[in-house]
DNA sequence: CCGATATCTGTACAGGTATGCAGATATCTA
DNA sequence: TAGATATCTGCATACCTGTACAGATATCGG
């Protein structure tokens, strides 16, 4: 058998290699939780909500995505674990806001990807 | 407070009523779909590798990520659907890459968000 | 045309998760 | 303290989706 030490026909090994050592598994699947939160509608229309809001209580925030306030008391929590939004208790009632600067770029940036063009990259 | 029409002890009718407007259910959906496709594991290590590398056959992706060839195949087709990675035929091999600026920001955005240097901005 | 290589597709299964109702908890007002 | 308001949590369910095996398709070398 030629040259590799067994089995395969790999293009290009050496390259393989170095790039899988740029990104770990770990790190990927951590920035792929923070997509996920980002990646999903009800999830998505809370933070776009917030992001020109500013702050927003649970009741406007499930009259605003009109939703029940469980579900978005749900959605928040899992906003507010992984360090997205903050809350600010004032009362009885709970303000969430934005709390991850990168986090609003991203969204940000998104919006900028929706308003531009939609199917074709450059 | 004024006397709203029917029911609810709503907050703030008003400021509801105009974040309503800005993003609707439909465009909240779409950059959601966006964002989910970047949140799983699998295709975001691509993603990342693609964004190194700058261009992958499907045999070397398969190989980085540590995936059958046909999962790869699976989650290439989804983003290229979505309009992410674009494909050139060369012979019998297949090379992918990022086609979509934004998604490109998106992605280095979120690196920095990994290497955590938060703090910057507001 | 034939065999080999590279990629794609059909399909089935497993695991995850978004959702909302009902009830629990916290806070305010009187 | 009692009652009302605002939010949170437990749980059940239905839906979605990532995964990979096996086979189909496309392309190349000769």
């Amino acid at each position: 058998m030629p040259v590799d030490e067994c089995e395969v026909k790999k293009v290009d090994a050496g390259r393989v290699a170095a790039i899988r050592g740029l990104i770990d598994a770990a790190d990927a699947t951590r920035l792929a939780e923070l997509f996920k939160l980002l990646g999903d509608p009800t999830r998505a229309r809370i933070l776009y909500a917030l992001l020109e809001a500013g702050e927003m209580c649970v009741c406007d925030i499930g009259e605003t995505v009109e939703i029940p306030e469980s579900t978005a008391s749900h959605a928040l929590r899992l906003l507010r674990t992984a360090g997205i939004v903050r809350n600010r208790r004032d009362g009885r009632m709970v303000h969430y806001s934005l709390d991850d600067a990168h986090v609003r770029m991203l969204l940000d940036l998104s919006l900028q990807h929706l308003r531009h063009d939609q199917g074709s990259g450059q």
